[in-house]
DNA sequence: GCCGTTTTCGGCCCGACTGTTTTCAGTCG
């Protein structure tokens, strides 16, 4: 074991005191420890050196502490220290590095809030749920995710939103130099994965020499640090942010498109079909001309996963993907009735002006306290306002929808009585997210098979980057889902994407619908249909099989069919 | 838990800073 220094024992001490302040133990006690660990750190002479009997005459460490330190010296760790971290999780620990926020913030967000790892942290501060909170404001709610986004970006990975607009913006930046002939976004950007480790770029150029000089000193790159492998470079932005741009030809251009864009599966794929070097000696004029020349129908590059795609080309039934444009509502967004930033009529107005016919409202149930979920008297409030609003609005249609908490025992969270009231019901969970396997997809197989379910909101619960989702059987669930003719959500908002799009062939397998929601707190939040559309693509979805590509008068007929499918069954 | 004596228990490291307060709590180095 490499020789402990002053400084490694005091941040034993420092991280024991934290603890032990999380976990609320005798204020005086910890203060020793912090103590001890100040004295520590000022010492000149190492402890390591020093006789065990000596440690006692240092001012500020007694009979206690001198044998902490003694453990410390032989185990690298302290007992004290070791049954506080079992009794910690393990996220709630990390939440305690982030800068900012010390054990008392923590232990609040903590057992107030249930937040218990940095990525649900941000999630909650995307959510704003912090400014509620004492000793919480605007300020530290920003400071923290400021903090923690930096973290997870340092780990490597993005979340797909939140590259996609630096990438456009790049690619924008380099047809603007005058510098090169044509500018794409390639591989895992333009598949539109939803985690990202990079932007990558392919800039077509007759001389290159012209450009390696200028390339870097374009005002986009100010702050980037730059490094030049042979014809590429790798840009590395202030945040951490990688771009990498590969410098092509006009000859080559589409050619390493083609190649870059396709994961290794799908161009191995392609090359079983290319006949004597084919794509070696051609020069091309656009993408779809290669796929021509293999014999196949140009594959969209969501769809270059190196899965069934090549064979579907083949056969020729690749699927004609949903668009954004074909979106014809929202279904599930919140007001501020429960945790929305924005009135209801604000929430309907702006949905109406970007050109939607209909609006979901689905705000949450009186079980999620933490979101100020809608009582049975709040419900009868909005009906009303609602009501009001679709006879200001016409033609612009809002339904009365909820985000019904699916309790531990799969039960929706109202009486009959009151689930009949609404136009439509998105069933979600949103606590005791650590079931089994087993025992999570039994809770989501009975809240399907309740006939007033009609959408399954986010089914694993997860948050892209920040938590796993519970263990779900996938399969169960999206049999139930066909069985009782339930929608399943895929929830846009871009830390979730969940339902995850790889499972999206099997419930169309299945003909079960998949409805785009947003899940929005916010007017910007709509916007997040994008994201879904994104990755509903890769998933094969169709404007068909899209719940929300429905218009209002359809939308409207399902629900109708549905809740009398929930009277027959009763 | 440790210290320092008013020798047996009461008070405890510190100054700056920030953000949330309305007189202070929490964090940092």
């Amino acid at each position: 074991m490499e020789e402990l220094s002053n400084r490694d024992i005091a941040d034993v001490f420092t991280e024991t005191a934290k603890l032990m302040e999380l976990h609320n133990a005798n204020e005086f006690k910890l203060k020793s420890l912090q103590n001890a660990a100040f004295v520590i750190s000022r010492l000149e002479s190492p402890l390591i050196k020093m006789p065990s009997s000596e440690l006692e005459l240092i001012k500020g460490i007694g009979k206690s502490i001198s044998q902490k330190i003694t453990q410390i010296l032989s185990t690298g760790t302290l007992d004290e220290l070791e049954t506080f971290l079992k009794e910690t999780p393990t996220g709630v620990v990390e939440m305690m590095r982030i800068k900012g926020i010390g054990p008392k913030k923590v232990s609040v967000l903590w057992k107030q809030l249930g937040v218990e790892t940095p990525g649900e942290l941000l999630y909650a501060c995307n959510e704003n749920r912090l400014v509620e909170l004492k000793g919480f404001g605007t300020k530290t709610q920003d400071q923290i995710k400021k903090a923690i986004e930096y973290k997870l970006s340092s780990k490597g990975y993005f979340h797909y939103a939140a590259l996609e607009p630096l990438g456009e913006e790049i690619v924008t930046a380099l047809n603007q130099s005058g510098l090169f002939s044509n500018v794409t976004l390639t591989g895992a950007i333009r598949r539109k994965c939803e985690l990202l480790q990079q932007i990558e770029i392919i800039a077509a150029v007759q001389n290159r020499n012209e450009v390696m000089n200028e390339l870097p000193g374009l005002k986009i790159f100010g702050g980037y640090e730059v490094k030049q492998i042979d014809s590429m470079f790798v840009l590395t932005g202030p945040e951490g942010v990688v771009v990498n741009i590969l410098l092509s030809t006009p000859q080559n251009f589409f050619k390493d498109q083609f190649y870059q864009t396709g994961n290794t599966a799908h161009i191995e794929l392609l090359r079983k079909l290319e006949t004597s070097g084919s794509l070696e000696t051609t020069q091309f004029e656009s993408e779809a001309q290669i796929y021509s020349v293999l014999g196949l129908p140009f594959i969209e590059p969501e769809l270059r996963e190196g899965l069934d795609e090549v064979d579907l080309a083949l056969a020729n039934k690749l699927p004609e993907l949903i668009r954004f444009e074909d979106l014809k509502g929202s279904l599930h967004n919140h007001s501020t009735y429960s945790d929305g930033m924005h009135s209801l009529k604000e929430m309907a107005v702006a949905c109406r002006d970007l050109g939607y016919e209909y609006l979901g409202i689905c705000d949450h149930s009186k079980s999620a306290f933490y979101a100020n979920g809608l009582s049975e008297e709040r419900i009868i409030q909005q009906h009303l306002e609602i009501e009001k609003l679709n006879t200001e609005l016409a033609p612009f249609r809002i339904f009365k929808g909820i985000e019904s908490d699916i309790l531990h025992n799969g039960n929706l969270d109202y009486p009959d009585a009151v689930l009949n009231q609404f136009d439509f019901i998105v069933a979600s969970v949103h606590s005791g997210l650590k079931m089994t396997e087993e025992k999570a997809t039994e809770r989501l197989l009975t809240a399907i098979a309740n006939p007033f379910t009609t959408i399954l909101g986010h089914p694993t619960g997860r948050l892209l980057l920040a938590r796993e989702g519970y263990p779900i059987n996938h399969k169960a669930v999206i049999d139930a889902c066909a069985e009782h003719g339930v929608v399943i959500e895929l929830n846009a908002h871009p830390y979730r994407l969940d339902l995850d799009w790889r499972w999206i062939r099997y419930a169309l397998q299945k003909n079960v619908m998949i409805s785009v929601n947003p899940d929005a707190h916010h007017i910007s939040g709509y916007h997040d249909m994008y994201f879904g559309v994104c990755v509903a693509r890769k998933g094969h979805l169709t404007k068909k099989m899209t719940f929300n590509a429905l218009s209002a008068t359809e939308v409207e007929e399902w629900f109708l069919k549905r809740k009398q499918v929930s009277h027959i069954v009763k």
